[in-house]
DNA sequence: ATATTTGCAAACGTTTTGCATAGTG
DNA sequence: CACTATGCAAAACGTTTGCAAATAT
């Protein structure tokens, strides 16, 4: 956390209010959260934000490697990534669902990197169908 | 390639000129493709039909089951899936290069089935970063 | 003091919709 | 013939941008 801090400074950033809450929001969550979802956790903190403060924000927290962004369904997701893991998308009610992460991706990935030679940042691995709720 | 005509007609669906090429379309590339690169390719083989259309026919097609949409970088991907394979995308030039599949996450997909109760239909797998012409 | 971040309003690109017309089975 | 798919125009959606005012360092 005070790590983040420390990354955003280096370059040049600023700790704003929003800022602040955003990665604390994130930092919980430790799943995927829309631009809304955001926007709605920062409410109950009792901050209001424009959305394209919210937008910019992650933008910048996506852009400094702090955050990732994933599209899934239409709309752009954002986690602070902790421990290695994937998700359950719901293609009926749209829930994404944490998993444990396949342990055979790490590997795999660096072979990809030597192969293609293409450098990898991140993943998205993301398993879509139906939840307890929605199937039949 | 019958097969999918079958089951268009199966369910009332018809089939259209639009829908016919679409479907060829998709099925040489055999890789992702954004409703607009679906339209260029139509352009080439004599068709403009409208935007509506292409995205029409699309999400019919992946109601359907016999194609598949992803979303990437804000904008929606389809391809009707053959052998299984996942995607390299570049964030900086955005190019999406298909690569062999990780053999281990059919098996993951099974157990993940079983454990969570989840039924999935397919899944999305991509590896972020920087390709060969991009990087450094 | 200076550079960065914010709010506002407006634009953007992609995807979706309503409705009358054209086309398929 | 009955029903499905298309074109058009317009809206919806999530996201991005320009600029002046506010804020962090």
């Amino acid at each position: 956390m005070d790590t983040i801090y420390r990354k955003i400074r280096q370059t040049g950033g600023r700790i704003t209010a929003v800022r602040r809450e955003i990665i604390a929001v994130l930092h919980r969550s430790s799943c995927l959260m829309s631009g809304a979802e955001v926007a709605a956790a920062l409410k109950k903190r009792g901050l209001r934000p424009d959305r394209s403060t919210i937008f910019r924000a992650l933008s910048f927290l996506a852009e400094q490697g702090i955050a990732v962004r994933k599209s899934i369904a239409g709309t752009d997701y954002f986690e602070i990534p902790r421990r290695r893991h994937d998700h359950l998308v719901c293609v009926h009610c749209k829930s994404i669902e944490k998993i444990a992460v396949n342990s055979e991706l790490a590997r795999q990935e660096r072979k990809i990197a030597a192969r293609k030679k293409f450098e990898v940042t991140h993943h998205s691995l993301e398993f879509y169908g139906y939840c307890k709720n929605c199937r039949g």
